[in-house]
DNA sequence: CAGTGGTCTAGACCACGCC
DNA sequence: GCGTGGTCTAGACCACTGC
């Protein structure tokens, strides 16, 4: 029960300890035990328990307000897998919505490039045209099946093990063309949000590349960047 | 020469006099003063004056090592004016342009927050309209001449010694509105790109949020994420 | 070895939010 | 008034670097 032992500085144990305890049994909102408290619960000083809760803060889990105290932050899950790659599954389902994907071209022999077209919708509702195209030397085997049945990121890091380190994307808005305004369901010309992206994994590959073209009603791309 | 006063801070104010001697006099690599000279030129405790030296080393001014010292951090230059990535006048000179800014809407008075609206060119083309709203308090004295001056992000870090830790950035493509199409010189419904930033400080309290309408044959967006 | 930053204590007073 | 976080002190010992 005790966090005191000697490998590590007792802040870190503090800030681990506390870490725990909001993942598990605290909700965005909840108050933390005061600073004087923390101090006693565990037999430290003050200076101590600050620089634990200056930690927290720092990664964004807790939020300190002068005179009334230190509450978990409202974006808890947010703020523990941000700088994640954009995903378009894990947007929807973070936003409630039943993500699905619909594999409309993919080829891959005597090609250098897997090149695919996809058409995601969310609650049934075509939200964007993704084309995709990956280095067949880094995905070989991979097949229109296995698309078709998990996200690409997944496939990505759990089949071939490849993680993104940069993504590099490009944001313009247009007008459909033709092709693409029949797919989504929407006029000619209407508004579309168009995204270009490049990933790159730890050796600065590129691994991916797609150009996107999604409905201006309904599709909001969101992202987060940090600074070092 | 003593910079002990009550107004602030004392840890603050170290943090601004070392912030200007080390931009003013000192060179990248440079060793700072230990943390007990410090103490005793100034006539503070260590914990005060390391609390200073935490922040420096958040804001990338400096690097602590074990055993060693406090030195000036090699990239200075970069870390002065590091917003780059999410800054219109940096985007634009990276690009050979050369970007202006009318300031066409400032106020203050009588309000928890600075609100201002600017146009933004690139070599005399009209590319951007942007909203942008500031705690008051953070940015006490905010002139609508500071922002003529100088580019925002310049300023908040420069003047105000608020560095941007998290940028959150959403994007979609819209029609434009009237107003906005008559800045822009696009005729009215033509698409545009429309961006809404928040950006956050170390302490993670929002210190900028901005709504942008850009135009679509005209402007890019263009940004890159890196994970871990 | 001396000097550096890293950790930690036990206490003090201040400023803020709330009742 | 009371409890909260914010600032600050004067000291201690540890861990690391470099001579």
């Amino acid at each position: 029960m005790t966090p005191i032992s000697r490998k590590q500085p007792l802040y870190d144990q503090l800030v681990d300890l506390l870490h725990e305890k909001i993942e598990n049994e605290m909700g965005a909102g909840d108050m933390l035990p005061s600073e004087r408290e923390l101090c006693e619960t565990y037999g430290l000083s003050r200076t101590t328990v600050r620089l634990a809760l200056a930690e927290l803060e720092r990664q964004g889990l807790v939020t300190r307000q002068h005179g009334r105290g230190t509450f978990v932050s409202e974006s808890v899950r947010e703020a523990t897998n941000l700088m994640g790659t954009y995903s378009f599954t894990e947007q929807m389902k973070s936003m409630g919505r039943v993500p699905t994907t619909v594999v409309l071209e993919f080829d891959t022999i005597g090609d250098p490039v897997i090149r695919m077209k996809r058409l995601r919708a969310a609650d049934g509702i075509p939200m964007m045209v993704e084309r995709t195209y990956l280095p067949a030397s880094e995905f070989l085997g991979l097949s229109r099946r296995d698309v078709e049945a998990q996200p690409l990121y997944d496939i990505m890091e759990k089949v071939y093990h490849e993680t993104i380190r940069v993504a590099e994307e490009e944001f313009c808005a247009s007008v459909a063309r033709k092709d693409d305004a029949e797919l989504l369901g929407i006029g000619e010309a209407a508004p579309v949000l168009k995204l270009y992206r490049t990933t790159f994994n730890v050796k600065n590959t590129a691994i991916e590349y797609t150009r996107s073209v999604a409905r201006a009603d309904q599709f909001r791309y969101k992202v987060s960047h940090y600074r070092g």
